[in-house]
DNA sequence: TAGATTGTTAATCGATTAACAATC
DNA sequence: TAGATTGTTAATCGATTAACAATC
């Protein structure tokens, strides 16, 4: 009865099948076949099926997969219904913007606290949450018990924050903060951005691109 | 004399072998070897070394890695001296954050413009750029010619905004919209972020692990 | 020289693609 | 039923790991 393990790969592209279905869904498109989806998306149509059937099997033959169904499906999977409790932690430009800009309950996820060490934000509002103090991290934890942290923190400071967060009972970090956090604690789950490397990573392909013309 | 070509995989890793090496460098490390490199950043030493050589040979046997020399020919590669023009479209929250908070100039980029359709922002100021408006786009390009465009647009601008900029000469995108950007044209480079993507993942392999518990 | 560690080739592993029987 | 398309197994491809000779 054990699950087969999903691997990363897949996981990864789980997202980008919820978000094509529902703007297929959007443009009324009742049914889709493996074939189409690959095309749309730039992928093959075995990797798609290969996907899918990860999970169990969502199509009918000869006919292709419901839209609708799937999306909900694959939304169900992503757990896109939950209300994950979460808090971020450094309310600066990116913090703020993060908070504002991200549809949270989208992905299963509530904003429910934003905390700050500098004095002259606190008690300034974002994303209609008042901007906390530090010193008031652990009674709101304690009271609302968050499951999950945003860091948009200097990367000198989210290491210790990190390991303080965890011991309030936070099982997830969606760390922004220029440091690769690394926990060896199975039960708690990281995923990292680095904006910086995005930027890299695009600097580097278009001067490549500019040498070989 | 035609370079190998470089596997994305090994290209994602190269901005983060560039971020821990810098780190060294501060902390004042003169020299490492592949398996201590390897444990600092949870990968193993053969891949290490797979990847450097991929563009030459930049140990010594027996003594490892010159970290400070390491570090220089990685940034080279990366091209983070360049002074690539860049552009972005869309002041709003994540649009002024992604201004202000990522440094563009140690990834060999400069933000020189941004652009806003919003009359009520126009003028205004962000990272010590004014948001101008939409129309001055060509003027703007044909004087400056940028190269790279952030796009912080909703995702029902972004193809027209991304074929518009294209024909003003812009050769690489960075895409926050929730939309993917897909340009069958080789001579320009995409890179799309997708935070809401990100942050789903984050929340199924916290429920997953739940589940597990 | 001896010890250490690279550069590089060969072996393994895992992910993607191809193929096709099952079936709607 | 015939046609289409899935689910699934087998083949291929590419990336990672292991091994070791080269060499500082």
């Amino acid at each position: 009865m054990s699950k087969q393990i999903i691997s990363t790969p897949v996981i990864r592209r789980l997202p980008r099948y919820y978000r094509f279905l529902a703007d297929l869904e959007q443009e009324g498109v009742i049914r889709i076949s493996s074939g189409e989806l690959a095309q749309r998306m730039g992928l093959s149509a075995s990797q798609i099926r290969q996907d899918f059937n990860c999970f169990g099997g969502f199509g009918q033959q000869g006919y292709g997969y419901h839209v609708e169904e799937l999306r909900e499906i694959i939304g169900e999977i992503l757990g896109v219904h939950k209300k994950t409790g979460v808090i971020l932690i450094g309310a600066g430009n990116l913090g703020k913007a993060i908070a504002s800009h991200v549809d949270f309950t989208k992905r299963g996820c509530e904003l429910i606290g934003i905390f700050d060490s500098n004095p002259l934000i606190q008690g300034t509002s974002t994303a209609n949450l008042p901007i906390m103090p530090m010193e008031s991290l652990d009674n709101f934890c304690s009271q609302y018990h968050p499951e999950a942290a945003v860091l948009c923190i200097p990367k000198d400071a989210a290491q210790k924050i990190a390991d303080r967060l965890i011991g309030l009972g936070i099982k997830g970090f969606w760390n922004f903060s220029h440091y690769d956090l690394r926990l060896n604690n199975p039960d708690v789950i990281v995923e990292n951005v680095h904006l910086g490397d995005s930027l890299l990573t695009l600097s580097y392909c278009m001067h490549r691109n500019e040498e070989q013309a």
